[in-house]
RNA sequence: GGGGGGAUGCCCGAGUGGCCAAAGGGAGCAGACUGUAAAUCUGUCGGCGCUGCCUACGGAGGUUCAAAUCCUCCUCCCCCCA
């Protein structure tokens, strides 16, 4: 199989299923595990890239569905790449669209070729397929990019799960090759490509899933398909048998996980790299992430209190305003409320991540987890 | 001085005889959010001993089986003419 772009990534410590490592890409290092902010359209709603860096992102995401629309990946590649688009010098990683197959299944309509979408910005027709994704992503410019894939929610039936699997694992094969012929290039520089095991909470199609891939030989793997409306405790399972199927040497990112005690229960389970979009998305609904649980900023409790939000916390809003001023800034909807609490919450999972990683490094993960979570 | 319009629940505002504790919006209160169609959505929103009762549509009277809705007077507000 032609040779593709594979970042060095190493496993440096491990506790149980757990695992510290470091990815090495062109722009940066990753220390995993580490937490991913998204950034949809090209942008951490409400987070400045220094703010970004000061929550202590290390490598953020953005959206090839979207930004292939608005404004479209020329566009961003000659406004000088996402990089510069996006202000962010550190890797960035772009989904491949393939969420969108099932957060927009309203519009639209998958077959073996492909999906064909209603643009969510003008209602036009629009058709995404494996060549399709890989190519918008390269024309992005992301250092690491994801496979096309059929996400299925949690309500298909194992039929539909199973003809999702076998899309995936054509379309992968469609990404790879699609890649390989580019020569693993993107518009600004080499791109790792990682592929993406489905297969709902179904051990057996996990499984065909994982070794499939595993024979197109990704440089990494992600495990999609979960939290999209699952129950927790098969999701878990599932998570810990599609890692373990998973080679040690090559990064494990888990889609879409971003509650603090999923974040460290899939860490548990040896996941290196995740994303979400509840630490920006909660916080602009006025709930912040502490050390006690989320906290809704908009109850009336706390008009009066005058208690920072986090006494440890080194974020912006911790430093500077009380639980009663950022309740005022929240329920008046001042922008700086939004952007306070979401800086906020992406350093409060950032420290947390940091702190499993030492936890990891001490061998005192077990711990670790049971002082954030308890039991 | 003359003519006209209006006063509705915390606020704005619909309703012009029964289906009205009264549309809708806002505010308030609470909940949800997990590879972002999301600064969004949902619920609640007069009181109580809560399958019913009480209070309520500027105030006081009246008509009617029945009034936020019709009549009379009063109070206040707005507009036009002089």
């Amino acid at each position: 199989m032609t040779a593709i772009p594979r970042f060095p990534f190493r496993v440096t410590h491990t506790d149980g299923a757990a695992r510290a490592g470091i990815l090495e890409t062109p722009r940066g290092t990753v220390a995993t595990p580490c937490f991913m902010p998204v950034g949809t359209k090209g942008t951490v709603k409400g987070v400045a890239p220094e703010r970004l860096a000061a929550a202590g992102a290390q490598i953020v995401l953005a959206n090839t569905y979207h930004l292939s629309l608005r404004p479209g990946s020329s566009t961003v590649r000659d406004l000088g790449g996402l990089h510069r688009f996006m202000g962010w010098q550190g890797p960035i990683l772009t989904d491949s669209g393939g969420f969108q197959v099932f957060s927009l299944m309203d519009t639209a309509r998958v077959d073996d070729d492909g999906v064909t979408f209603r643009s969510v910005y003008d209602g036009s027709l629009q058709r995404f397929s494996p060549e399709r994704s890989i190519e918008e992503q390269q024309r992005l410019g992301a250092d690491i990019i994801m496979c096309f894939d059929e996400c299925p929610p949690a309500t298909a039936s194992v039929d539909a799960v199973a003809a999702a699997v076998r899309r995936t694992t054509a379309w992968a094969a469609r990404c790879r090759k699609a890649h390989a012929e580019a020569g693993g290039l993107g518009s600004d520089g080499p791109q790792m490509l990682l592929g993406i095991v489905q297969g709902g909470v179904d051990a057996a199609l996990r499984r065909e899933s994982a070794l499939a891939l595993l024979e197109l030989d990704f440089p990494g793997y992600a495990i999609g398909g979960l939290s999209v409306g699952e129950e927790r405790g098969p999701m878990l399972e599932t998570t810990a048998a599609t890692a373990a199927l998973l080679p040690e040497e090559r990064v494990r990112y888990f889609m879409g996980i971003g509650d603090p005690q999923g974040v460290l229960d899939v860490i548990e389970r040896g996941v290196d790299l995740f994303d979400c979009v509840l630490p920006t998305r909660t916080a602009r609904m006025g709930t912040a992430f502490t050390p006690q649980g989320r906290l809704n900023l908009r109850n009336s409790q706390h008009t009066l209190s005058d208690e920072p939000l986090d006494p440890e916390c080194p974020c912006t809003a911790c430093r500077t305003f009380s639980r009663g001023v950022l309740r005022h800034l929240v329920t008046q909807k001042e922008m700086l409320g939004l952007q306070l609490l979401s800086e906020h919450n992406l350093t409060f999972l950032s420290r947390l991540v940091a702190g499993a990683r030492g936890a990891i490094q001490m061998n005192s993960f077990a711990a670790f987890r049971k002082q954030w979570i308890g039991a």
